[in-house]
DNA sequence: CATGAATGAGCATTCATTCAT
DNA sequence: CATGAATGAATGCTCATTCAT
């Protein structure tokens, strides 16, 4: 894959929605092209094919998302107020690019096969999670749980699914207000938890 | 699509790991068939094409799934308590099924083309936990939240996200005790939340 | 490459000409499959692609001329009346089939690359030629040369560059007189040599 | 076709081996302007396409060869050792530029369809030979045969057969004394030829 | 002069699907 | 009923060639 040129890189995002309503294998080469506006021969001149431009494109948001939840993490404050800030990072940037989003997700699966993008994946939505939940336990904003491992992921779970819902649904004109909704309803879940009793530490079982 | 033998059907599981590792649209006839064992131009004679045969797969497991967690949901005891078994029944499926569930959801941008798969999602996984959400609150075992449709979806995002990190790994033997471990860290977080400071029922925010 | 019918294999001899015409490389595969009436999937249901067509047009007259070659050379008589036998046997069949056999030198290069090829090349032409120098010796119909395989190898060419021509040629419409034509000069050159000066077995120099 | 630099010319030598192996039309510009070490752009300057490049290859060597074999076809000496020289003196060229006599070769079947090739060819290695044919015929040194033209390609077969046989092979580190030697086993053939009975001017048949 | 970047046109190959047996 | 053989239709990709710099 050579230097993509920045012209080029923000053409291609015309091509995310494409791949994103018909899933990679169902957008033909030649749709791809047409829709980022450049001849075919010219995707090919920088891409191996057509797995390495979608690998471009999630690759740049994973970055972008990386990077917000990233800042979000590292900022000031509790680790708690962090991790809501993150939460809602997370949200806004997934529904800032919705196309690209359900493309990500349309091709999961693929996740599974490409190690690189797992381990991207990881990068981006994961290990910033898990940090900050350690974090918290260390400056007394988040209690201790047994396995921060599942927890970490039923958060990104949790954060992902909706994020994707919203994606899809793309109905509202205000991604930033409907990200920091979601954020609110998944951080009031994520921290007060649904149980009216006393809250039990050990947990329930 | 006619009546599928019962040992077809047995046969065409074999297949399914291999659509969870490719994508339906990367395997091809070809080698569906012989992952099944049985001769491609059969696969035509029960099943319409190759959508059809992993709707076939999707359809039997989703249908397993509505029954345990309807099961588990309109069992005796409080919402709170049913909720729970119901997390636990998702997740026994799920890493009953690591393939199967794999293909579901290495597909499941195909839920955002597929109304019918979309319908049997929404109606297998995500209305049980919306049900008893709304049960738990009338029985008083579980508090209010503002919006429960998000919350449901939280926690839909959450189990299947775990569920799906625990089918691809597929490292354990013994899949009811992971599944009982991860629901226990998932009703945890769910019901008791992180925070360490007294739940604050109007939210964080 | 699956077994070839026999009704499908007379068809591709229609192909040979093209590919002799064009050389395999400038021969699109659709023009193949139309010069063979066949629909060009068929074509590859039974060969890998285009080199596997040539491939076999090719061994099928290797293995003619090898028939044909190795009957005169095993026929009863002299070595030296076997010889000539397989001369004009050579000739016969490079002329019968001038199509296949332009291909066959339109492509030798490719001689060089295939073994497979080069091997089946060596056992049609060259070997028969070299057994029959040695039998001559035995028998004293032939004299000893100092280098057998070197005589050998340029009899082989004498008779194939002289049929090549021919083959492109193919002005006459009597290939069977052509052949024993030809065959007879270079049997003249071959055994009798252009010498006006008595023989000198130990050579010229 | 621009006047081609010495030093590009040398560097295209480079791709002569390639071309050989693989044969014109598999041997992609890039990988000729690569083995020549030379911008694929900096082809295109000097030579219209491909097809070019080999012509100025092939026309070098035919150049060369027919220049070496009509100094020694019109040395002074009688027309049988002209002939014998001469058929050493393609050999040796041949020997001496192993990969563009393996790359005319391999491309042979062009000359089926270039004509001006064809002509070159003509030129280069078969009309001395039959010029000296007649004239030993003149001389008295070489008897008169009853189809010299046939004659003249067998004995041009033998020799392009047998040097191409040995640039193939290119064992040898020394070209010169193969070439003598080849040469010597094919002026025997020719000169002298098999045939153990009393030389039959008549010919055998 | 020489060349890196870009592309138009072409084509080999794949594969889902059909159907006679 | 089940299937081996055959194929129509589609598409990913290659590569020779151009041209602005």
């Amino acid at each position: 894959m050579r230097q993509v040129p920045a012209k080029l890189a923000s053409k291609l995002y015309g091509a995310a929605e494409l791949i994103a309503e018909r899933g990679l294998a169902d957008a033909k080469v030649d749709e791809i092209a047409d829709a980022a506006g450049i001849p075919k021969a010219t995707l090919y001149y920088y891409f191996s094919g057509k797995d390495e431009v979608l690998a471009f494109l999630l690759a740049d948001m994973l970055e972008l998302i990386a990077g917000e939840v990233g800042t979000a993490a590292s900022a000031p404050g509790s680790a708690r107020d962090r991790l809501e800030s993150a939460v809602e990072a997370q949200l806004a940037v997934m529904l800032d690019h919705p196309a690209v989003c359900r493309a990500l997700v349309g091709d999961l699966g693929r996740a599974t096969r490409l190690p690189e993008l797992a381990a991207a994946l990881q990068e981006a939505f994961h290990r910033p999670i898990a940090s900050l939940l350690a974090e918290g336990v260390s400056d007394g904003t988040l209690r201790q749980v047994e396995d921060p491992g599942a927890v970490a992921l039923s958060i990104f779970g949790a954060i992902t699914v909706t994020g994707l819902s919203a994606a899809v649904d793309g109905s509202s004109n205000d991604s930033a207000k409907d990200a920091a909704r979601i954020a609110a309803s998944i951080c009031d879940l994520m921290l007060n938890g649904l149980a009216t009793t006393p809250a039990n530490p050990e947990g329930d079982r």
